[in-house]
DNA sequence: GGGAGGACGTTATACGTAACACGTGGGGCG
DNA sequence: CGCCCCACGTGTTACGTATAACGTCCTCCC
């Protein structure tokens, strides 16, 4: 119990299983076909999940000379493009037993740092997005210290929590729509179980509802293009009277609901306003220019950053939501008749 | 000379300087003000210079019990906000002593496959974009096996090669659009000095050239909506008689153009036709949709990935290059007056 | 009944680094 | 003149793992 503070080494596991230490490395190395029996093998893998016995990788790669890992040198991460190339060589190096590490050649960060610096690895902490839920599982198995990108405060697994003001992001397109007058609203929501998209749906409805006389309706649908033009062609098409604005999850939502809207015959923003969230490329290169919530990304990541690294010293972490701001541009006009 | 085969250690700088193996350690590790003399430190320097010493990080991690690396989790690597995530999140961990390694939470790779399998680090191999090319001294300074993608044949370094065959994609577009009876043709090229640009702008202008009456012109933009709209916009408004295409190096670019052109009043296709090259997200987003070429970067991953894995076991690597194909939208139409 | 060999493990070692704990002269100071 | 301490290093160790090289019994067969 005394040494729970540091991470149980292979030889502890020998101990609890009483075996020698090669003992245990033949059993976990799977190397032990007719050289450790059926039932001491039992015992090892035993001990090795009661301590939580994970191997350290540096003593591994040490001892072996080689670390069954490749890198990745892409441009920047910034394209689409680069992301199906990370995943298609991950899928396969993860069939031959490798690991990929992404070295994104970083373009703010002086020129040609050297991409070997980025590969010490064996890790020190974690920076999650609270997205990424299905790896939280893995990385708490680890106990390393643990930050949580934009996650529910209450449900973070008491690790410490860097948010972006989303909520205040959703409650200023609320307030932008009510004050051009629109009282009747889509909530094209993304169809992702998520603590930030539940988020948006009841920031958005509270602040509707403080005004008289709104009425906020929801369509869900995936994240993608597609997706977002059928739920709202069939969202607009319902009978009833038609809202005046839609209002996106992220602005990958609004391309797909302007398609619909257009396909639908009707103008934006003369007859119909459309709101995003994000501030992608995507907002600017559709017509017309996508009045959406700017998310400052690189300040989210170092933020990010500086809480673990404030973790990692013992000391308390920064807090306080980031703060996001409204861009208004074209996409968003009065109601109709008004 | 005979152990050239294997990387040097400390204790072969130790050597050629005539000093201890701690001695290296503490003057590479800079600890060394008053306990070494500032020409010995100079002589350690010096020899392990001319080695090419590197430090085995995995040794090190293992003596220090601490990596000074840091894993960030995010979902996928789709989208633009998680690049800028990064992008912020390295330059404090760098300012810090720190990098940053990404583990992309994989969609394609089954479920939740343990983060920490991608981290055992220390590199086998790398498998590098031509457009890193910063990195690439680096890269080459440690000798690690390398394949490129999307390199120039002849300035690979001598490395293996897996290339996109961009040089047909562009045929095809120059002959799509000669075939719909296009004779001036703009080119819309991005401001990059790359080898697989130049390509591009030489297999265009080869193509059109083969029929007689032909005309390319060529304008030059940074890879950004705003540079793109800036620069079509000029070429577009010069005296003499208008393009009545816009060929594009890459989709961004053509939504630059798109916007420039409906500035000048002009529609797409009837007016002028535009073409991509890429086929990202953004090519269905804007209207019309775009016309363009469709890059399998899923594909390009996994070649480029087999290729590596066929180095590393001493084999060699499958060679040709890989197709790609013509996607027909509604940005390119015959050319008005036809 | 004796030796060979299989079944089951153990002991010992090396990977390359960082850093603690020691030397060892020589010069300054009392 | 004697002592101490500083400048300049060196010897040694440990980090945690994988594996080669050894034991022991016990069984089985001649």
């Amino acid at each position: 119990m005394a040494r729970s503070s540091t991470r149980p080494t292979s030889r502890d596991v020998a101990q609890a299983a009483g075996v020698s230490q090669a003992a245990v490395s033949l059993v976990l190395g799977d190397k032990w076909r007719g050289r450790v029996s059926e039932t001491t093998a039992q015992r090892v893998r035993e001990a090795a999940r009661e301590l939580g016995y994970r191997p350290n990788l540096a003593a591994r790669n040490l001892r072996l000379g080689r670390t069954r890992t490749v890198l990745l040198v892409v441009p920047a991460l910034t394209t689409e493009f680069f992301a199906g190339v990370y995943t298609g060589a991950a899928r396969v190096a993860a069939e031959h037993g490798f690991g990929v590490v992404l070295y994104p050649s970083p373009e703010g960060i002086g020129p040609a740092r050297d991409p070997f610096a980025s590969a010490q690895t064996a890790l020190d902490g974690v920076l999650a997005s609270s997205m990424a839920a299905d790896a939280l599982t893995a990385i708490r198995g680890d106990q390393l210290p643990l930050v949580m990108l934009d996650s529910d405060p209450e449900g973070s697994l008491g690790a410490a929590t860097v948010n972006l003001d989303i909520g205040d992001g959703v409650r200023q397109v609320a307030d932008h729509l009510l004050s051009l007058g629109h009282r009747r609203v889509l909530h094209l929501a993304a169809d992702v179980p998520s603590w930030t998209f539940e988020l948006r749906a009841r920031e958005l409805a509270a602040r509707m509802a403080a005004v008289p006389g709104t009425q906020v309706h929801t369509a869900r649908a995936p994240i993608s293009i597609e997706g977002a033009l059928a739920a709202t062609e069939t969202a607009l098409t319902t009978p009833g009277p038609r809202p005046t604005a839609v209002v996106c999850d992220d602005d990958k939502l609004a391309a797909g609901a302007y398609k619909a809207i257009r396909r639908l015959g009707l103008r934006i923003p003369d007859d119909i306003s459309v709101t995003g969230l994000d501030d992608l490329a995507l907002a600017t290169a559709i017509d017309p220019e996508l009045t959406t919530v700017r998310l400052d990304a690189e300040l989210f990541g170092e933020r990010g950053m500086r809480a673990l690294l404030a973790v990692l010293e013992g000391a308390l972490p920064e807090s306080g939501d980031i703060p996001v701001h409204l861009v208004v541009r074209g996409s968003t006009a009065p109601p109709p008749g008004r």
